[in-house]
DNA sequence: ATTATATTTGAATATTGATTCAATAATAAA
DNA sequence: TTTATTATTGAATCAATATTCAAATATAAT
């Protein structure tokens, strides 16, 4: 009988992950897939049950990673809420740092033109959204932060700037470095674009 | 001779804005968008090349839009840069107030992952970032904005953020409402989320 | 060496939807 | 009323690609 031939499975993920960042994922092909991965396009069939298996277990992965290193940094005790508040875009950048492609990929998966299955990874989306509640309510409490602010608002802002960034850097890592990203970003949500005085 | 039928074109085109806001482009059925305008999908081909001329269309006349009144209060002189940019959240946020259907469309397209020709559109899209940078210039210069930061990166984040929160004021205007998200954005650019005296 | 069986293949099939085009409809012109 | 011409139609055609499946391959077991 024929034995399996190394990880496919996984293999066929960083493949798939590739393709999805070059192409987004409509215009990703299996046969494309396939050809990455050193196999053919009945195997891609065999260990998953469509192209949108595919995308879906890449995406939970990234979800379930994130979320785990946010929880940490959010239910800490030994730091305040800007430290956490820096963590967490600490994270949000490091996930990345190696994986230009990845943060390519992930670029679509929470919009609601990608007419795609949500079911699990959803959940993950809405704790990683709650956690930075969490965040902006400590940092309100304990006098830190500028209790006039909407968190829904300011959330969603301050993660579309992370996406659109992290975007912009995995076209061109060599352009904006991450470190730099990071560090106007944490500066920027600190205290703004005014000068020191204004 | 048969005379035509009412305003074929624009009927089209806005048939297409809410197909392509729902669905996404990729996802958006050249059938859907005939039903919609109550035209055939033959009438369709008569005024538009493809698929893709019509979103196409639909994005020139927004960045144009855009663009035009962005440019008008970049070229003020009688007002701070504060004040300019505060003007251009504002363009940005009533370019949709009563659009929320342009708003969801509009997600997708300076992403790569859409595949279509973007000659026309992405000159003013630079003409879009351009004047963003050009006020935060004028704002170090008079020495309102802090000087440390990197343009290039200030500017996506508040772009991608400003984004984000019109793709979900767009998906649900009630919950959000535009003012709410203007003077938290406006603020926040401005000051950051720390305390005052922090 | 032969057989059994799991793995893999890649062309065939199924499906979808963009686009075309021959026919029809509607109106102006004669 | 008839003819000419423009506008419109919607099924047919075309193209693309996801998915299936019968056949082949490779190895373990006998």
């Amino acid at each position: 009988m024929r034995t399996k031939e190394g990880n496919k499975e996984q293999e066929i993920l960083e493949a798939a992950l590739r393709v999805f960042a070059e192409y987004g994922y409509p215009n990703a092909k299996v046969g494309k897939i396939a050809e990455i991965a050193g196999v053919s396009t009945g195997s891609i069939y065999v260990y998953y049950k469509n192209k949108e298996a595919i995308f879906i277990e890449i995406i939970e992965r990234l979800w379930a990673q994130l979320v785990g290193q946010l929880r940490m940094i959010e239910q800490r005790t030994d730091i305040t809420a800007i430290e956490k508040f820096d963590g967490l875009i600490d994270v949000l950048f490091d996930a990345f740092v190696d994986k230009p492609f990845l943060a390519r990929a992930i670029l679509n998966e929470f919009q609601e033109d990608i007419n795609i299955t949500k079911a699990t990874y959803l959940e993950d989306y809405h704790e990683f959204l709650s956690i930075g509640k969490k965040v902006f309510l400590d940092g309100v409490a304990e006098g830190n932060f500028n209790p006039n602010f909407n968190v829904e608002v300011i959330k969603l802002f301050v993660l579309g700037g992370v996406r659109m960034l992290l975007h912009q850097w995995a076209n061109d890592p060599q352009d904006l470095t991450i470190n730099l990203l990071r560090q106007n970003v944490k500066y920027f949500c600190r205290r703004g674009i005014l000068a020191q005085g204004r």
